[in-house]
This record gives structure tokens, C-alpha cells and sequence, in this order.
DNA sequence: GTTCTTGGATACCTCCACTATCCATGTTAG
DNA sequence: CTAACATGGATAGTGGAGGTATCCAAGAAC
């Protein structure tokens, strides 16, 4: 297909898609002379993808990039490329390389007995929290943490179930993105809500009512 | 204190507090004179929180007025609070009035016995994710996210614990909008690193290692 | 009383995600 | 065959967001 209906068929505008072509996100379709390319049903899907990553979840075009790329490497090894799709979070880049947080991270995950990379940029998130709780006077104890991490584990075998009976391993690892990636707002919400539940529970409670 | 104290002790610049003064983030300090104006602690209390709010979490200016301005208003409605904030999360802005998605997430809601507002924002966010899924030829079922529901409830026990013993109104108001948002990309966080985790044990026991 | 600091207003800057325009080459309708 | 339109690529421009720099008049410090 052409470029005109790769943009019919992905709400992308044509100007749109020159644009990502250029930055890099999109593959270049197959040169048919100096000036026309033809592009197939992969440019569509990962034009798609490409378009949720950015326009509905809100990560950068460079980060987008960059997980795109880990899609393209590693589709073996599906729990480094879940590892990796983290740098999207946009956390401050202000490392703090004297801070005391990193060995309560440590902590948490040693008596987790989790098996995560070293280097694992969600250690850095946590570590961050930690340190911005603390300079906002609201510290918290790495420990205070842990019945959370142990409601992530159930959450991540959730995760992992949504993976099962998928052969091809490309379509793991996008399935996988998709899935940590396009769900994690919508964690959140219900995260919002049953807070909003609960409080309304309690307060319930407390009146008798 | 003078302005150029508040930016000492909160590490912000005497223009970014300017410009925060003049965004109604921050409220003016009491007046001496025609160009000279005084701070308090609790000044410095709030810019603390911008800066986390904006710097760490990376909201939006306008949804950190919003935020705080609720936080003004509604001390004594945390629950309310909590869902007010859910603005915050930027999803896309396109609302598909049309789409078949609310009655999934009503019937979500429902089948939860959850007491939420009708107008909570986090819905929308539910419908969109389930409606950008299904674009992306991923659809997934609405009762997929009920075990993630029930594991939301459980992690809004937790939250909702941290607050115990806490009597002034404002402070519970603060505290309950800290852990809220600054806690998401840690919760975030720990579901990759469980994921990794996750995904290295299955593999392992897949190979007999 | 001169120098430094402060608060306030205004204009400017940088980055990012696009978007508009131009042009040479191709395709297509008659 | 040719005239009108479409396509791709390159380059420059746009708009919004989050600051930042500069200027100035009024106080404060010595």
C-alpha cells in the first residue's frame, strides 16, 4: 500500500508519518523507483502501535524509539524487554549518586527474593520516591513497601498468564509491551477508584451508617 | 523569610517561584511593603510539594493548580480528593462519545460492588485503554481486569492504612495525595521488576533449570 | 548616599511533537 | 501523448509548555 492509505487506515496524517519515518520509528517500505515506496499490513500494525504508545499513553518519540528497538532485538527474551520498556516512565534524571536510597532498594529486593536485573531502571524510580517522600518530610520505610511488591507479584503473574498460548515470539514481545505499557493507566484508575471505595467504606463505618 | 530564602531551602530559582506565584500555584506571601513581601513555612511547604508534584511525578502546571486547589477545598473530603487527582494521569484528550467501552466499565463497576463517583475520571480511562486495545487488534475482555481489580482493593487497604493516626484534616489531605501520586511510579515500578522476576522464574521452570 | 537586594512585569528561550510548503518524480484519465 | 493530480523526500515553520533573562522602581545595609 502507499502512504496515503497507510494513513487512512492508521488516523495518522501522511505529514505525520514522514515524520516518524524520519525519527525513525517507522521502517522505510520498499523503494518501488526515487519516489515511491510501498508499505505492507507490518508498517500498519506497528504504525498503530507506534500511535497508542505516543497519542494515548504519552511517552516520548525518543523513548518510543527505544522501545521499539528492544521489540525489534529481543523478542527472546521477553522479561529484559519488560525491563527496559521502564525508561518510559519519565522520572527526573536528577540522579542523586550520594543518596542512602539505593541500598534500601536493596533491601527491599534482597528480602523479596526477586531475580531483577542490576541495572534495572525501576530501581531508580524507587529510589527516587524514596528520596522525594523524604525531602518532602513524608519518609517512608522501604518495609512499608513490601505488602505492595507482594501485590505486584500477583499482578505480574496476571501479566504473564495474558502471554500464554501465543507462539510466535515476536507477537509475545508486542503483546507483552502492550499489556505492561497501555496498562498501566489503566492500573492506576483502578487504583483511584477502589481508594475512592474504600475511603467511601470507612467512612461508612466510622458514622454507623 | 524573603523570596531568595524559599528558593534556598526548596531548591527552586527565585524566577521559577515567580513564575509559580504568577501561575497561582503558589499563594503570595504577606505584603511589607510595595516590593517587599514575606514567606512562611508554609510557603515553603507547598513549593516542596510543586516541585514534587511537577519535577518528580511530571504533571502538567494546570493540573498541578487543579490539584492543589482541591487539596484547599476538599480537606475533609479525602475520598474525593483522591479522585480528583486522577486528572492528572493525561490520557488522551480525544473522548470517542460513541464508543461501546462505558458499559463495559460500568458493568466492571458493578460487578466489583464498587461505591465510585459516575464522573470519575479514572472510567474514562478505563474505556479508553479497553478501546485503544481493541484499535490495536488486542481486544481484551473487561473481565480480565477483575483479579487486577481485586488486587487494586487490596493495595487501596493499603494506602488507606497510611493515613491512620493522622488528625489534622489538611495533613491527611496532603499525605493522601503524596502517597496517591508520588507512590505511582513506584507501584509502577515494582510491577516491572515483579514481571522480570516473574518471567525468569517461568522460563526457568520451562527448561528445568 | 551609594550599593545591593527584592518583588513585579515583560519579553524571550528551548524543547517537543507536529505541520505546511516546495519540488522533482510518477501515475493516471482522456 | 499530455495534462492534472498524487507521492516521497527535504526543509522550514508552528504552537504550547515550562521555564529563564532582563529591566526597573522601591527598600535595606553599611
Amino acid at each position: 500500500m502507499r502512504m496515503s492509505e497507510l494513513s487512512r487506515r492508521s488516523g495518522a496524517s501522511v505529514t505525520t508519518i514522514k515524520y516518524y519515518l524520519r525519527e525513525g520509528l517507522l521502517p522505510a517500505g520498499r523503494q518501488l523507483s526515487a519516489t515511491q515506496a510501498e508499505y505492507d499490513e507490518n508498517h500498519l500494525r506497528r504504525l498503530r502501535l507506534i500511535r497508542a504508545l505516543i497519542g494515548v499513553r504519552g511517552l516520548s518519540v525518543s523513548t518510543t524509539r527505544e522501545v521499539l528497538g528492544a521489540l525489534a532485538e529481543d523478542t527472546d527474551d521477553t522479561h529484559r524487554l519488560l525491563g527496559l520498556t521502564l525508561g518510559a516512565i519519565r522520572l527526573a534524571d536528577e540522579a542523586e549518586p550520594d543518596s542512602p536510597e539505593p541500598a534500601e532498594v536493596d533491601a527491599l529486593i534482597e528480602e523479596l527474593d526477586w531475580n531483577v536485573h542490576g541495572s534495572a531502571p525501576a530501581r531508580a524510580t524507587l529510589a527516587e520516591t524514596l528520596a522525594a517522600l523524604r525531602t518532602l518530610g513524608s519518609p517512608l520505610d522501604w518495609r512499608v513497601l513490601l505488602p505492595y511488591a507482594r501485590l505486584a507479584e500477583q499482578t505480574a503473574v496476571l501479566d504473564l498468564d495474558q502471554l500464554d498460548g501465543i507462539e510466535d515470539p515476536l507477537e509475545v514481545a508486542e503483546r507483552a509491551l502492550l499489556l505492561t505499557v497501555l496498562l498501566e493507566p489503566a492500573l492506576l484508575a483502578l487504583r483511584r477508584m477502589a481508594q475512592e471505595n474504600e475511603s467511601a467504606r470507612r467512612h461508612a463505618d466510622a458514622t454507623g451508617n
